[in-house]
DNA sequence: GATTGAATGAAATATTTCTTGCAATTTGGT
DNA sequence: ACCAAATTGCAAGAAATATTTCATTCAATC
């Protein structure tokens, strides 16, 4: 038995138990981080007892988790922690063939920077308030943004009530921005910008809805239609724009809308997550098998 | 007082006290051993007190030895030819209030490294081939991921033929996947894992379709129900797992096969875009105005 | 050489991390 | 559907790791 720290997890994710293969499985994904966790903190990221990580550990062989991590130290010496390492060994790997991914992460990398820089600023807390606070929300997003759009409905919905993601087939949206007094939009869009998405804007501020847009550095009709406007980075070395970082900047918008919100959300997190259990299933949900 | 490790180290190095130095030095020459160690274990090599050692952490600026460490796991900051100054500047200035702004934006950095590294693996490069030559793809998520499969699925659509987002409402995705041979699959899901993207996967295994799965690291049933797993960061200190980056590595990947695919893509792209320019027009098209 | 202030280690305390025993749950086989 | 075996989480205890206090040492200044 003095296998590799891999080969063992590769079994156990075999032959393992329900959590030992939950366990095996995030310590094989997250090898470089393991020297810095715990089984404390193990545990806590898998949902898993730490008895349960000790006992994990030593049907693996080892004593302790402590002991685990000791022999990672010589098992795969040359796995790099570090991030600077990392960051090296992908320089590195890349001088020769290089395909500009280094280059784009670079830029993406500054790229969070800027949208973290957003997330702090006077206009972001304003928007981030009145997403609490109003009583209607609507979120369109266009052309390859739509997915943003319903990513960004979709988790605000986990949080909240009354918001509609905006369905733009037809240009049918309007009545239902006019339906409402006290609502607010939020777009996501970038270029080539869709001829809708400056109707929808113009429109919503004419019905006296503010309008908060998410769009690339490039927009220049932004600020004459919306309240406000978060221009993201997208250029990041790559043949087209990319617009993913709007996702981040989602997460973030989220993660404030539920911060103000406080800690009522919490039981309608709870409710929402039970009743796709009850439709849907979760993995490894008991109570929801489905006939064979 | 942003500095980064090393730089503190160096500082200490001149100017700190005897111990100091000592403690200094052995790190310095240790960085890599540094997350398996302890403070006692510090104080034992270097024949100080663990009290000494605990005092040094302090006075470099981190609240602990363990403070330390988990700075070393994800410390961009120090790597010049990344981000420095704007960074530097946001750090400072969180300095004080900080709402865990910062620490999130650390991880979310070190989050899009993964993302990149991953994007080089063989696998990765695997995946971007079958994308651009299958005949069939179909793209899935579920939950908030749904946003993200819509996404990636429509920047897909722009380069290339029969792309189809599966709808999930009621799980009749199956015989969309039975009914054709030379088909792949693409996933989007993170925890609480929705039952029907593991039955999907497997569905999609028993019918030979090759499955590559995008999910967070603690997916335990992906191994054993998709060809390629793709395990992107989503803990960046807030209060649920932001999913966030699989925007970066659908964009990734769209880049990907966009240069497998070659130059004629270039065609398609502008067929579509004139073909979107008809029907709904973009911002400054002086052909589309709508009739009043 | 005396005085002061910083630095240090030892011991006590606090905190974190791990293990163990036990009850409850789940699993797998009949 | 039932039962036995395995698995798991909880909670209490043990061990480790880290911090604080305090008395001592050391070094610089006068």
């Amino acid at each position: 038995m003095t296998d590799s720290l891999e080969k063992r997890l590769e079994n156990a994710l075999l032959n393992g138990s329900k959590s030992d293969k939950k366990i095996a499985n995030f310590m094989k994904g997250a090898l470089n981080d393991l020297p810095f966790e715990t089984a404390s903190s193990v545990a806590t990221k898998v949902k898993v007892s730490e008895a349960t990580v000790g006992r994990f550990c030593r049907t693996l062989g080892y004593a302790s988790f402590k002991d685990l991590k000791s022999h990672l130290q010589n098992d795969i010496a040359h796995n790099p922690w570090l991030m600077s390492d990392r960051l090296r060994e992908l320089q590195d790997s890349a001088a020769g063939d290089d395909t500009g991914l280094t280059r784009g992460m670079e830029l993406e990398i500054a790229g969070v920077v800027s949208v973290y820089e957003i997330a702090r600023s006077a206009e972001w807390q304003q928007v981030v308030e009145r997403l609490a606070n109003i009583h209607r929300v609507f979120v369109a997003g266009f052309q390859t943004e739509r997915g943003i759009a319903q990513y960004f409905a979709n988790q605000l919905q986990y949080i909240r009530d009354r918001v509609t993601l905006l369905d733009l087939s037809g240009g049918n949206f309007v009545e239902a921005l006019v339906s409402d007094g006290d609502a607010c939009l939020v777009m996501f869009e970038a270029r080539r910008y869709s001829r809708l998405a400056k109707v929808l804007a113009q429109e919503a501020q004419a019905a006296g809805i503010p309008v908060t847009l998410v769009t690339d550095v490039y927009c220049d009709w932004g600020f004459a239609a919306a309240d406000e406007v978060f221009a993201v980075p997208t250029q990041f070395n790559q043949f087209w724009d990319s617009t993913a970082l709007m996702a981040s900047l989602s997460n973030l918008m989220i993660n404030g809308v539920f911060k103000e919100l406080g800690p009522e959300v919490d039981l309608r997190l709870e409710k929402i997550a039970r009743l796709y259990g009850r439709v849907t299933g979760h993995v490894g949900d008991p109570l929801t098998q489905v006939a064979k």
